[in-house]
This record gives C-alpha cells, structure tokens and sequence, in this order.
RNA sequence: GGUCCAGUGGUGGAACUGGUAUACACGCAGCACUUAAAAUGCUGUGCCGUAAGGUAUGUGGGUUCGAUUCCCACCUGGACCACCA
C-alpha cells in the first residue's frame, strides 16, 4: 500500500518548483506540438470524463520530452460565447467574473491529475490582448471581401435573443438551449467560407493524419455536388428561371417548375401575385412556419400554382406550369429546380398529390421498374430527342456540351455549406471591429484602435431588438468616423464563440506578442500542430472553421503552413454508470476530484487509459478502477521487495523489452488501453518470478527501465520509486529506454500444428524450423497419430514461425 | 432517406497482413491467512460433457487447407447529416 495523497501533491509540488513542464526549446531538438481542444469553462466543473483527452496527450507528451523532444503541450481558455454568458445570467454575476471563477475551478481540478501543461503559456479569448488579433483578422477578411453584411433571414433562437450559424443547429434546436429556431430577416455580419470550399475539401486528402470518419463527415458538411444550371424561359414573365439539377439526363421528364417561397423571382413577379390570393397566402403560411415544421420530412408536401405562367424546357421546347413550394429550399442552389416526378422521390410525391404528369426518361439496364414509384438510378435514356439511347453518365456530359453551345446553361457545382453568419446579438463576445457612417459606410476600425475593449455594461441580458445590449452604452457607440470626422456608430454585434477558437493554437507559440498575430520565424518552427485531441462534436464546426481561417491566414502570409493539424484524434465519451451521458439531469455525473482522492490522480489515469479503445465510448465503472489500483501496488511493492539477481532470467528480460517496444509504439498510435495490458502481463510475470525465488528477475537496470515506461501513465508513483531506488533527478529527465531488437526474438515458438484446420497439438520448437522437420515432429505426436490413422495426407500447409496443417481424407 | 462505423464470455475489452478466438482487467466460485471481516495471495472460470471430444465471434450463405478478419444478403445498435434537387 502506498499512500496517493502524500506522494502526488508532494510531486505535484516539485514539479511547479523546478519548472518541470516549461517548454523545452533546446537547441538542435526535433519539436513535438501536442494540443488538446482548449474547453469552455461552464459552471458545472468537470466530470471524469472531461480529462480523458487530457490524459492521453499528457501521455504522449511526457513520452515526447523523454524521446528528446522540444515538446510544446499548453492549455487555455475558450471563455467568451453562449454557455458562459447564459450560466452568468442564471447565477447573476458578471459574466467576467463568473467566468473567471470557473476557470480557478478548472485548472485546480486539471492540476490534481498531474497533467504537464505549460502554465506559463496559458491563454484565455477573453483577454483584450488576445481577442484584439481575432479582431485583427477579421479586418483582414474584411479588406479582402471575405466578411460582408448581409439581410438575408438567418435562424434565430428566440430563446437566447441571437441569430445563429447553421453549423450552431441540432434538428432544427438552438444547440444551445434546445429552443426551436425561426427564420428572422436580419442585417448580419457573414464570413464568405463558400469560397473556401473547394480547398477545405481538397485539402482532406492531404490530412493522412486525420481519421477517415471525421474526413467523412467534412466532406458532406461541405456537401460538393457537380450538375448543370439551366435557363427555363418564361412565357408571361419578363425573366428567365434558373435551376440547378445534378441529373440533367433526366430533363426530358421534367413536368413543371418548382420555385421556393422565398425565390427572388417570386419577389420580382409582386404585381401579379396581388391578384394570386392563393399564392399570397401560400407564402405568408410558409413564412410562419418553421424550419422545423418546414423541413418535417413526414408531412405532405404543399404548393400552388402561378396561374398563367409557363417555363419552356430548353430542349424540347415544351411549356411546363410553375409552382411555388416549400420542399424547395432557397438557400440551395437557384431556390428552384426542374421537377422530374419519374425520376425523383419529392417531385413523385407532390406530382401524385396535384395530378401532375409523370414521364418515364430512364429505364433500369438490368431490372424492371416499377410504377408505383420513381426510378431513382442512372440507366438508359428514352423519349428524350437526340439522347435517347445513351447511358445517364454519358448523357450528362453530352448534355450539358448543348446546354453551353445553346448558351441556355452551363456546368456548375453547388455546396451544401453555407456563409458563416458571424455577428451575435449578445454581450459576451469580441466586438466586431466595424464603424457605421452615415456618410461613408461601412468603416474598419483603425488597425491602430485594436483591440476595441469591450465595455463594461449595466445589464448584459439580450435585448431581442437585433442589437446587442452594447447599443445602450451611448458613449462607447457613438463615435467619430475615421475617414470623414462626422458621426458615425460602432458595430454592436459581437463574434460568435467560434471565432476566437479559430486560432489560438497559434497564441501558445508566441503568447505575448503585440506585433503580429504570431512570430513567423517560431511559427515556423512549432507549427503545424503534430497532434491534436478533442471531442467529435467539432468535426463539422470547430474543425471546419479553424482549417478555413488558418488558410485565410497562410493567404495573407501570416503563417507558413495551410493545415493547421497534422494528426487528429477524437475521445470517445465517458458515459455515467447507468450508459447515459453524464449529467446533473440524471444524477450520474462522477467528480475527479473525489475519485483522485479515494484512489489517486494515478490510478485514475491508468483506468481511464485502460478502459477502452480511446476513440469509443464507455460506460463508467468505478469497480474498474481497483483493477488500476492493484496493478499499481504490485509494481511498488516490486520496487520494495527488489533484490538485484545475480543473472538476469532471460524470459523476463525478453518480455521486458517486448513491453518497451509496444508501450513505446502504443502510445503513439493511441492504443493506450493495449499498452496497459502489456505492462500489467509484465508487472504479473516479475511478481510471479519474485515469488518463486529470493532474488529479482531483472537487473536495477531493466527495473529503472520498466518504471521509465510506466511513468507517462502513472508520473507521480513513477517518480517516488524512481526517488526511493536513489535517483537525484527527476524520472522525466531520463531517457525512454530503447529496446534490445536481439532479445525480442523468440528463440523457440508453439508451433502449431492442425489437422483440416482443427487444433491437435502445439510442439515446442526452433522459431526457424524447416517444413519437413516441423512436418517429421508432428508425425511423431501420438494425438497426431491419432487423428491421421487410416486417412490419407492429401498435402500441407505449412506458415514458417507459426503452424502445421495437415489436410487429410 | 443518405454517408460512415460497430456487433466477440456475466461485464469492459484483446487478437499482427486470413493462421492456437476470448490476452489484460472487472465480476463470480473455491482455498489459504484471520476469532471474524476487509485487504492480500493461490486456484478455477465461453457453452455442452465425468472424460475423450464437440461447439462458439449478431443471422444465413460464399471464397479458402484454414475466416472475428475477405465477399454477398439480412438483423440489431450507434454517430453524423437530412426535402441539398
């Protein structure tokens, strides 16, 4: 038995003394950059699932250092946004000091579990010194087109008083608080990240680093689609319909026309609809609903007919009706598309519903379609003029070549993602740096005025007015124009929590600088970050954003490389004992700080490491957590009963060096769960060697070796042996033990040998025994024997180093 | 509906590139130590069977000397997206 308490904050101690965890800048060293996704410090504090992620970069950077790496592994603070500001307003205190509070509150919960952040490095977006360079950013996108204001209707959480991101949505819910969002017309500041988009994608491939599923889920968050857009003539219109469709060899089936409610063609056409009542209360209906019910995939898809208007397919000249419809989204493509009710699931529907005609184009190759619904498929063209005949892919291509000549369409490719809307009608965030004149416009602030502080208020509550509760401080808004004098206004909306999480991997490299966003001569030396951990939550928001910014940044030359994370690894969430996500609601949530009490910051690492594949989910089981425990007391008490062996026992001395050179590849790959095995079947096989003999298995040597290996997992015990067997300095300023490739080589193997693919015996034989040797052996086995009397050998199988199959009948 | 992932003992999970399935740990059972309990140590532990052996990685097929691993179909669960034309 070791006493935890004593012996981690006796260590926790030293390590803050000497310095320990400073970032080593040795000259002549290979960098190691390893981050976790900074949190936001909410009031509830953290569960145990929280420093998962902690503890495994923690891990790898104390492995890092020990392999000789300058090793740059730092923590802040993502303060300002949403969750801190609503907590404040719930628990009525400030939201500085209530955020200020909650970060005390975490770094002393991170501190017990004897991570090895640079404190001297930490950051916090709240900070003016900071966020004055998000703001400086956004002055750069601002110069270069990239942020524009816009009136589009964006969504709106009528709960939190603010206008939100698409990325910002869970179904249609304010991720936040769950409320349902509307769309609200709006004037809005928007980040232009569509013309990021190709590159984002593009760029995946580059990310070898990153695993596949995240990959995935960016390249449909960015939702790429090639098609053609087309030009539908209006008769009884003065213009022409464009629509978007990825199957234009589906156009000789197109029907009719669908425009969305909110089409600005449907604007232009006001004077007509005056004498539509139907259409007039279509679109009222449809602008009073939301997106929620909108988007309802269950209920009957509704529309109405522009009497009198017809478009003309460019190709066979037929006249089409024109609808407007709510299934059709305005923020995709053209807001209108050709409707092929053969070809399409929606347009089937609605085509059914209002009796519309159905024309087959395509036929299936091989089966047969069936009428009672749409032929969804590519196959062979019909019924459609001078491409009949030709299989769909080589009919898009054939067809949008006319469409060009015709000069009625063209190629196009369309995204699913969308501009990011980035100005929030709320307190707690950097103000956006922009001047209304009345004279002049939209004005940046001076690059020199930077940071525009954001001021203190009387009450920081949403005000629901579009403004944020910064318009009520007349003095700090009403401001002198910088280019003519006259009056002008401050920007009152303020950045949204995402912005200033874009970068602040790049603050920990050069933490005070006032003169640029980042030194570029360090920047080259620490970036890009080699390895990067966080939660899978942000592969579609946080991820997406911070790529987008950072090639903005390498665009502008602010940086040297246009990825900013060459590895990246999600944690999987530690549930509550019940299988549900932790969380005050159920009564499930499990304290670190109790657990690192009653069994040690130590063994809570090591069960945590061991539970599972780091990337999956697991439920909690604070049983599990005597199994890390036990295993920890069995090497101290190695370390107590160590008697150094005359001789080494070779088998121990092999398994120990096996365990060096998995631990070592384990870590890296992040299977720590398999690295904890092997140390505990090591731990196991020197106990069991202990109590047979009076004497160690291993040398002082070979021990010190095993407690290096160990020290990552369990720091603060590793360093009170290593103390104990006499060492001055400390373990992490030894070096990781390098493996002895002789010794790990078997010299004699189970080989194994089977009978038509069943298990009948294992020899013990030389690891590089030859066929007929291994083959004479086995014929030699009385279960062999046994199992080969009276059948014939038909031939062998034979796999050096590992088995014998004998195939008889 | 789309995209992706997963399914192995009572439980968490392991298994390299197709080559001894169930490592390691929890739990459970028995034993030792103890007045007793806890702690600790030892032994056992997929299922059927006294054993020999048989059988087992969601289900059903296939490829193979050999399949948890590869292929096809299905079932179940999860993640993300979702009227994206």
């Amino acid at each position: 038995m070791y006493n935890h308490q004593t012996i981690e904050k006796k260590w926790q101690k030293i390590w803050v003394e000497t310095g320990a965890h400073k970032t080593g800048v040795a000259k002549g060293k290979p960098k190691y950059y390893v981050l976790d996704m900074f949190p936001y410090p909410s009031g509830a504090g953290l569960h145990v699932g929280h420093p998962k992620g902690y503890i495994a970069t923690d891990i790898l950077a104390r492995l890092k250092r020990m392999q000789g790496y300058n090793v740059l592994h730092p923590m802040g603070w993502d303060a300002f946004g949403l969750p801190a500001e609503n907590y404040a307003i719930k628990n009525k205190l400030h939201p500085r000091k209530a955020t200020e509070k909650n970060i005390a509150t975490f770094k002393k919960q991170i501190n017990l579990l004897g991570l090895s952040y640079d404190w001297d490095l930490e950051i916090s977006t709240i900070d003016p010194a900071y966020y004055k360079w998000t703001q400086w950013a956004f002055l750069q996108m601002w110069k270069k087109g990239l942020a524009y204001e816009s009136f589009e209707p964006i969504n709106w959480c009528p709960s939190c008083k603010t206008g939100l991101a698409n990325e910002d949505l869970e179904g249609g819910l304010c991720e936040r608080c769950g409320s349902l969002v509307e769309q609200k017309p709006m004037r809005q500041w928007v980040l232009r990240i569509t013309d990021y988009a190709e590159r984002l994608l593009n760029d995946l491939e580059k990310l070898s680093g990153w695993e596949e599923t995240i990959k995935e889920m960016q390249r449909n968050w960015i939702g790429r689609s090639e098609g053609a857009e087309i030009d539908f003539a209006v008769i009884g219109g003065d213009r022409s319909i464009k629509v978007f469709t990825t199957r234009l060899d589906t156009i000789f089936g197109c029907t009719y026309i669908v425009l969305a409610p909110e089409n600005s063609l449907v604007e232009a056409l006001q004077d007509k609809i005056k004498n539509w009542p139907a259409v007039k209360r279509y679109i009222t209906e449809t602008k009073n609903k939301t997106d929620l019910q909108r988007t309802d995939l269950n209920k009957a898809k509704t529309g109405v007919i522009l009497d009198g208007l017809t478009a003309i397919n460019p190709f066979d000249k037929t006249a089409v009706p024109i609808f407007v419809a709510d299934y059709v989204l305005n923020s995709y493509g053209t807001g209108a598309v050709m409707a092929v009710p053969a070809h399409d699931i929606r347009d089937f529907e609605f085509a059914k519903k209002y009796g519309l005609r159905i024309k087959t184009v395509i036929l299936p190759v091989n089966d047969i379609a069936q009428e009672s619904e749409a032929y969804l498929a590519d196959g062979r063209l019909i019924l459609s003029g001078e491409f009949s005949g030709l299989d769909s892919a080589d009919a898009r291509v054939k067809m949008v070549d006319w469409l060009e000549n015709n000069k009625t369409g063209a190629r196009k490719v369309n995204y699913k993602i969308k501009d990011w809307v980035f100005s929030r009608q709320r307190y707690w965030g950097e103000p956006i740096p922009i001047i209304h004149c009345a004279k002049c416009g939209v004005v940046p602030v001076l690059e020199s005025e930077l940071p525009v502080v954001l001021p203190e208020v009387k009450s920081y509550e949403p005000t629901g007015t579009g403004e944020s509760p910064l318009a009520a401080i007349k003095d700090w808004v009403n401001i002198k124009c910088p280019k003519c004098g006259g009056p002008a206004k401050r920007e009152t909306n303020t950045m949204p929590q995402w912005g200033g999480s874009c970068w602040y991997y790049l603050r920990y490299i050069d933490p005070n600088n006032n003169k640029a966003l980042v030194d570029k001569k360090l920047e080259k030396y620490w970036s890009p970050v080699d390895f990067y951990v966080g939660g899978a939550e942000h592969a579609t928001r946080h991820l997406i954003y911070a790529r987008f910014w950072h090639k903005f940044l390498f665009d502008i030359g602010a940086v040297n490389y246009d990825e900013p994370f060459t590895k990246l690894r999600q944690v999987g969430l530690i549930m509550g004992e019940d299988g549900r996500k932790m969380s005050k609601r159920w009564g499930n949530v499990i304290n670190p700080d109790d657990i690192a009490a009653r069994y040690g910051a130590d063994a809570l690492r090591v069960y945590e490491m061991f539970m599972g594949p780091f990337e999956q989910a697991v439920n909690w089981n604070t049983n599990g957590l005597t199994g890390a425990r036990r295993f920890l007391e069995k090497i101290e008490k190695l370390s107590v009963t160590f008697v150094a062996p005359e001789k080494e026992d070779e088998e121990a001395l092999s398994l120990l060096h096996k365990t060096i050179k998995k631990v070592g590849e384990d870590i890296e790959s992040f299977n720590f769960n398999t690295a904890i095995s092997a140390l505990m079947i090591l731990a196991n096989k020197l106990t069991d060697y202990n109590n047979q003999n009076n004497y160690s298995s291993v040398s002082s040597e070979s021990f010190f070796s095993l407690l290096k290996i160990l020290s990552p997992f369990a720091p603060h015990l590793a360093e009170e042996i290593w103390e104990k067997l006499g060492h001055k300095k400390s373990i992490f300023k030894s070096s990781w033990p390098e493996y002895d490739p002789e010794l790990i080589k078997d010299k004699t193997i189970n080989l194994v040998v089977s009978v038509n693919g069943k298990v009948r015996a294992t020899l013990e034989v030389p690891v590089d025994i030859k066929e007929a040797d291994a083959l004479a052996l086995a014929l030699q086995n009385a279960n062999i024997k046994k199992w080969l009397e009276g059948k014939e050998i038909v031939k062998n199988i034979f796999v050096p180093g590992k088995l014998l199959n004998i195939v008889v009948k």
